[in-house]
RNA sequence: GUGGUUGUAGCUCAGCUGGUUAGAGCGCUGGAUUGUGGUUCCAGAGGUCGCCGGUUCGAACCCGGUCUUCCACCCCA
């Protein structure tokens, strides 16, 4: 009955190794949230239909995974709805419960619920994994974690400002230099779209300007023909592909192409403010770069949107992306609460510092102290100095069976592991312990009455 | 959801226009080495060639379906 197994599409099983280096991202994204006063929560895996369907558009809601009825779901059903092969009414009656799809729309729904136990503004972070019915490609999964922080009740550009500086401190600390923080705005697209008098075209014309990277002007400005914008509209629109020099240059340069924009200009105003503080503040390692061609989570986001590129020379897409919604807590009822929120693309990062070497090499040292079995009086004593050194926070183990020495060797090879203390019976009579140093080669013997020394020493 | 791609030993991959017992390297097990791994030498185990069906005297190879992998698009993290 032997069956091969396998694991479900998209989805994927961590090793120890690769447990330890995620452990480790998370671990520093999760110091950086805590030392900025970020809260942790967590929801469920799941939510009710109701909650998330309808929030992430058409293709969003296809995108979910549903989760079936319990018990006979089918007897309930109306016998003409089930021979209609209707998917989408019937699936609204045979499935109750969905997987949850970000961690942002049940965020949402746990400010509601919590509004009266929430002191505002509320500033959460969430590391729980989501699940998508996409098809995988590279770096692009059925079930990932996101990692999450948000702040809501606040309007202040400081939050936008201080969000930049988490950023900064996260990948500093990962040794990450050289990544670039793009900057952009929902106003200031909207006041292009209004400038060249598009605006009820927003989303077409901006999803076509975010591609300018990938596609170049002549694919961007095909695109816009095909959305039926207008050759005037695209001719105004040339000038943002030129756009060049610092921040606060490209910023002169929009503040007039915008001027007759009222809500452009509130969008080049807060740009400024958030690159001016952040000059004046300084940041770490980051680059903060003005990128009006940003574009990304427009069903949402009505301020600041970030996205975070990988240092250049690495082929990665955004490891990072956010921005601010002013009202998304709306749609589960309250009124006037704005958010904003970054998430870190925790398997993208993984990539990078693989990439770039940039783990630290102890991650793989998950075990510091092997001892060689050679029986069981010698076990029994060398067990007595595993206990002594796990009190002294050294990890330590004894080999389970006096196998042979050579397979005992080679276990501790396998596993990293960088001292091999051998306790046989010319140590037991000596009241001595030999360590072998599985690095560089050498042996030393120190005695069982001075521990101590040996931890000093490791 | 659309188009393409991949699947052979634990891993990485060979395998000619269909032809008899399907190979290599690494890893694994045992030995050279009864107290020494990582280097060396010797021997051995391990595969329903993703799965189902079809064509053929004969299929890892050709055809159809299905699952999976990766890539592009859509979208997105």
């Amino acid at each position: 009955m032997a069956q091969k197994p396998s694991i479900a599409k998209g989805t994927r099983d961590f090793s120890p190794s690769e447990v330890n280096k995620r452990n480790y991202i998370m671990d520093i994204v999760k110091n950086h949230f805590k030392t900025f006063g970020f809260q942790p929560i967590e929801t469920p895996s799941f939510e009710n239909s109701d909650t998330l369907m309808g929030k992430y558009g058409e293709e969003g809601d296809r995108l979910i995974f549903k989760i079936l009825n319990s018990g006979d779901y089918l007897r309930k059903v109306d016998g003409e709805l089930l021979s209609s092969k209707d998917s989408n009414k019937l699936t609204a009656k045979i499935s109750e419960k969905a997987l949850r799809y970000d961690l942002t729309v049940p965020f949402a729904r746990y400010v509601v619920m919590h509004q009266n136990e929430i002191s505002f503004p509320f500033k959460r972070y969430q590391i729980q994994p989501v699940w998508r019915a996409d098809r995988p490609q590279k770096g692009r999964f059925r079930e990932f974690f996101q990692c999450d922080a948000d702040v809501v009740g606040s309007n202040s550009l400081l939050q936008e400002v201080e969000l930049v500086q988490l950023y900064d401190a996260v990948f500093t600390e990962l040794k990450l230099t050289g990544v670039t923080v793009k900057l952009n705005n929902r106003k200031v697209l909207a006041g292009i779209a209004e400038v060249i008098g598009e605006s009820d075209k927003l989303i077409d014309f901006t999803v076509a300007l975010d591609k300018l990277d990938k596609i170049g002007i002549e694919g961007v400005t095909k695109e816009m023909r095909e959305k039926g914008i207008s050759e005037t509209a695209i001719e105004k629109a040339a000038p943002l592909y030129a756009l060049n020099g610092t921040n606060l240059e490209q910023l002169a340069v929009l503040k007039e192409l915008l001027a007759s924009s009222e809500i452009g200009t509130k969008g080049v105003e807060e740009l400024h403010f958030i690159v001016k503080t952040l000059g004046d503040l300084g940041l770490q390692s980051a680059k903060l770069d003005i990128d009006v061609t940003l574009a990304r989570g427009l069903n949402y986001y009505t301020g600041a949107i970030f996205e975070v590129a990988a240092p250049e020379g690495v082929r990665m897409g955004s490891i990072g992306g956010g921005g601010r919604y002013d009202d998304l807590t709306g749609i589960f009822g309250l009124k006037d609460v704005s958010g904003i929120g970054i998430s870190f693309g925790l398997d993208r990062i993984y990539l990078v510092l693989e990439e770039l070497e940039l783990f630290p090499e102890t991650i793989e040292n998950s075990l510091q102290v092997l001892c060689v079995n050679f029986g069981d009086k010698e076990a029994l004593v060398s067990l007595k100095l595993v206990s002594q050194l796990r009190k002294n926070g050294v990890s330590a183990d004894l080999y389970p069976s006096s196998a042979k020495m050579q397979k005992q060797m080679k276990y501790a090879n396998n596993r990293n592991v960088p001292y091999v203390v051998l306790i046989g019976d010319k140590e037991l009579e000596a009241n001595s312990f030999v360590v072998r140093d599985m690095v560089q080669g050498g042996q030393k013997e120190y005695s069982l009455d001075s521990i101590e020394q040996f931890i000093e020493e490791l």
